[in-house]
DNA sequence: TACGGGCGGGG
DNA sequence: GTGTACGCCCGTA
């Protein structure tokens, strides 16, 4: 039956039918039916840009065969196109291959040709080309013509041609299901060859469930026990396909749960086939893995926080209870996973467990729902689709972006640096931006300024991008970029590719702030929502622009435009701070785009009345926000690098909390002496404001350490083995220590964590590091937890309030003798 | 100083 | 899958 059909664009692959190319789009209709669609006209190609004579270059190309594995590429057909590429008129071949596969392989070839000039966009994805192409929208309604065919498939298949995309309607109410699983691991051991999964949670609106397969009394309807792990996962399976859902979502799911899960079913030689398409999951490999349902979007919430929200978020742990905790004002319930191995042994405690399972669950689930308008903003904007966009990080997604509007300006896109390109560009360096360092030390009522997209509004407003810089005809124009470095003049005639795009982008944003301001009267809480995401999404594309222009990786890589950027930065961001001080406020920190000056007598309307009279005075959309008041703050001193000088401070802000920025994170696997010190340390001085009583707090410290009274279960130290002990080339402490256990007869894995203690003596630090049963309390070496623990942990607050790193030494030595003589 | 290794999230 | 990749810090050699 031929005829039209209409659907939401969830995913698409791409596969090979007869020797041809078909992409394959997994779709939802909007009655609620799951469809694929087979769309067999997509041709592959790519571009060659020629250096003198086309016709030459078409000649050689028609001949052109190169053997690739099993396939036999070659060139199907060519034409002519006059395209724009890196702000030039050119004359291009587009060439089409026979496969998406053999285009990088004739491209590589014919790039060796001395008549041609350039080979383009042939690393390019084909499914993502074919988005482009067709200016197709994952998660919004399309239609095309279509005829349904019989493909063996379990879901109806259509043959399609004439793809397009319907307005703008979004898939909404999409059927998103949360998973989490729990695992055997006993001794802290994560090892997916030897230890089962023993509990599955599933969460969505209305549907709860956990299956298990160890029984136990409960009074909750949504457990369900199976006869063992093999029945779990097929359990697995059958829920996710009766369930149906768009989005499958988890917290990590990419690295732990469904690679678990697939250690497990190989195990059982259970195909975990959940694909619509009954195609198992597909593991992506390299250093971020990933799973992929055909079908289904997967969407491990983890990631898309980690690199899309992360910024924005005021803890620097992504662990799901600290994220949970700040977006949803929710808590994992407390259990002490440790023991979950032992309470499965033993059969008691479980329903505990499993409450907690869920719980997960239904925190990723509201994770995901939240952070869902977000998403997908982010695959309108880039036209790609939801799975992938999460995995991006900044400069993906704007590079995702322009080579969607390529197109529309007629552009061929330039190519990804190679290895050599890479290496070179990673050694250029460049002036960041301004710094205004501060005097160390602590301060009382702070006020903070910032320019709102700084970088963005230049980029905009000085029409700074590869495409118009140094253009011969404005070569006499006499305004150049201030940078110290190079002399770089940006074309007054003719608004370049990046500019229009970052302009759009912004009045985009302003347009939709304007909305939501308007809206509030109306108090659409939904719509809000949106709106809300769409202008963050905006908001860190356009941010995104400056670092993706100076970032090695990039395709419109340009550092004499990410040079000019920063230069005009730091000429506005002066002239504020030279007002400031003009009208009488005392500036104490400025960094890149903010101000940070002392109320000291003035009042917060004097405040808000300077920042409006800056406001008025910035050229177009550029503005300066008051960020906030902050009752104290300390300051560290800045090491200037080519990006610019690191903010560290931390402020204590006017809800009682520490916001600690730029210093060296305490990491998991430091002891919690250090931990402690650092926490405590910044407490007394922001809520106190006692530099003293710091001091004297470290020096108790230091000397509980020296005394060995600090317990051994704060000076223990813990390090993941993540290899077999005999494929370590370098012996770390806790190598040496998995050597020693190994030798007792003790059974030592990859994922084991080590507990370790250093010990005191002399040479290195792994032959120092001891067994913790060995160690009596005490039996630790004070001297490397300080200067190696402790001291590191602090050193930097208190350099900035007047103590050195010797003087806290000292100062216990001094006591000693004091107390020694006295 | 260069380089190998671990971490992150998950249990 | 038009593949093969992060950024930072620590400790050892």
């Amino acid at each position: 039956m031929a005829g039209k059909i209409q659907f939401y664009l969830l995913d698409l692959t791409y596969k090979i039918i007869s020797d041809k190319a078909q992409i394959c789009i997994f779709g939802k209709t909007p009655e609620n039916e799951r469809v694929m669609l087979l769309d067999p006209e997509f041709r592959p190609y790519f571009y060659v840009i020629p250096k003198k004579s086309t016709s030459a270059v078409i000649e050689k190309l028609k001949n052109l065969k190169v053997e690739k594995r099993d396939i036999i590429a070659s060139v199907t057909s060519t034409e002519i196109v006059k395209k724009r590429y890196m702000g030039e008129e050119v004359e291009a071949i587009k060439v089409y291959a026979n496969l998406p596969k053999s285009v990088p392989a004739l491209a590589n070839e014919a790039k060796k040709w001395d008549i041609v000039r350039f080979c383009n966009e042939y690393d390019i994805l084909f499914t993502r080309k074919y988005l482009i192409d067709n200016n197709l929208v994952p998660m919004t309604l399309h239609e095309a013509d279509a005829e349904e065919i019989q493909q063996g498939f379990r879901i109806s298949t259509y043959n399609i041609s004439g793809i397009s995309q319907v307005g703008g309607d979004y898939l909404e109410n999409q059927r998103i299901l949360a998973f989490d699983i729990e695992t055997y691991h006993p001794g802290g051991k994560i090892d997916s060859a030897k230890n089962p999964v023993i509990m599955i949670s599933f969460y969505s609106k209305g549907f709860r469930k956990v299956i298990t397969y160890k029984k136990f009394r409960t009074k909750h309807d949504y457990i369900e026990f199976v006869d063992d792990e093999p029945h779990l996962l097929e359990r697995f399976k059958e829920i996710i396909e009766r369930f149906k859902p768009d989005i499958i979502t988890g917290y990590n799911s990419d690295s732990f749960d469904f690679p678990y899960l697939r250690a497990r079913a190989k195990k059982y030689r259970i195909k975990l086939n959940i694909g619509i398409d009954s195609k198992d999951i597909k593991f992506g490999r390299g250093i971020y893995p990933s799973a992929q349902i055909n079908g289904i979007v997967h969407i491990d919430i983890f990631q898309f926080i980690r690199r899309n929200i992360g910024q924005s978020l005021k803890t620097d742990s992504y662990k799901l209870d600290l994220v949970a905790q700040e977006i949803l004002g929710e808590k994992k319930i407390d259990v002490d996973i440790e023991n979950l191995a032992e309470s499965w042994r033993k059969g008691t405690g479980l329903e505990h467990y499993a409450e907690y399972n869920l719980n997960d669950s239904k925190l990723v689930y509201d994770l995901c729902d939240r952070f869902m308008p977000n998403i997908i903003e982010f695959t309108k904007l880039t036209g790609i689709t939801a799975f992938d966009v999460i995995r991006m990080g900044f400069s993906q997604i704007v590079e995702a972006y322009l080579l969607k509007q390529a197109p529309k300006f007629n552009i061929i896109a330039p190519n990804k640096p190679g290895h050599d390109e890479i290496k070179q560009r990673r050694m250029a360096t460049y002036h960041g931006a301004f710094v205004y360092q501060p005097t160390p030390g602590l301060y009382k009522d702070i006020i903070v300024f910032d320019f709102r997209s700084l970088y963005p509004t230049i980029i905009s407003s000085h029409n700074i991008g590869p495409g118009t810089l140094n253009c011969s005809c404005c070569k006499d124009e006499t305004e150049f970029a201030p940078t110290d470095k190079g002399k770089y003049w940006f074309c007054k005639k003719r608004k370049g590719f990046i500019p229009t795009i970052i302009d759009d982008v912004i009045t985009r944003r302003m347009r939709i702030k304007e909305i939501i301001k308007k809206d509030k009267k109306n108090k659409d809480k939904a719509a809000d929502i949106l709106l809300d995401a769409r202008q963050y999404s905006l908001k860190i594309m356009g941010n995104s622009f400056y670092g993706y222009m100076g970032f090695f990786g990039a395709r419109w890589y340009s550092i004499e435009c990410a040079r000019s950027i920063t230069a005009y930065g730091r000429y506005y961001i002066t002239k504020v701070i030279d007002q400031a001080k003009k009208e009488g406020f005392n500036v104490i920190y400025s960094d890149t785009d903010s101000i940070f000056m002392t109320l000291d007598r003035k009042t917060r309307k004097e405040v808000e009345t300077f920042g409006d009279k800056i406001n008025t005075e910035l050229p177009g959309i550029m503005e300066l926000e008051l960020e906030g008041f902050f009752p104290s703050g300390i300051f560290v001193h800045a090491k200037v690098g080519p990006y610019g000088a690191k903010k560290k401070y931390a402020l204590l802000s006017e809800d009682g909390k520490i916001k600690i920025t730029g210093f060296e994170t305490v990491r998991s696997n430091w002891s919690d002496i250090a931990k402690e010190v650092q926490e405590e340390v910044l407490r007394i001085i922001l809520k106190e404001n006692d530099k003293e009583k710091a001091f004297q707090y470290v020096q108790t410290v230091i000397k509980r350490l020296n005394d060995r009274k600090v317990a051994l279960d704060k000076v223990m130290m813990h390090t993941k083995l993540t290899k077999e002990i005999d494929e370590y080339e370098s012996i770390g402490p806790h190598v040496a220590i998995a050597k020693k256990m190994q030798a007792k007869g003790i059974d030592v894995a990859p994922g084991m964590i080590i507990k370790y203690i250093i010990g005191k003596g002399k040479g290195r630090i792994r032959d120092r590091a001891k067994f913790p049963s060995e160690c009596e309390e005490g039996d630790y070496d004070p001297e490397y937890y300080i200067n190696n623990q402790v001291i590191p942990a602090i050193d930097k607050i208190f350099e900035v309030i007047g103590y050195s790193k010797s003087e806290i030494l000292m100062a216990e030595d001094q006591k000693d003798l004091k107390s020694f003589f006295g």
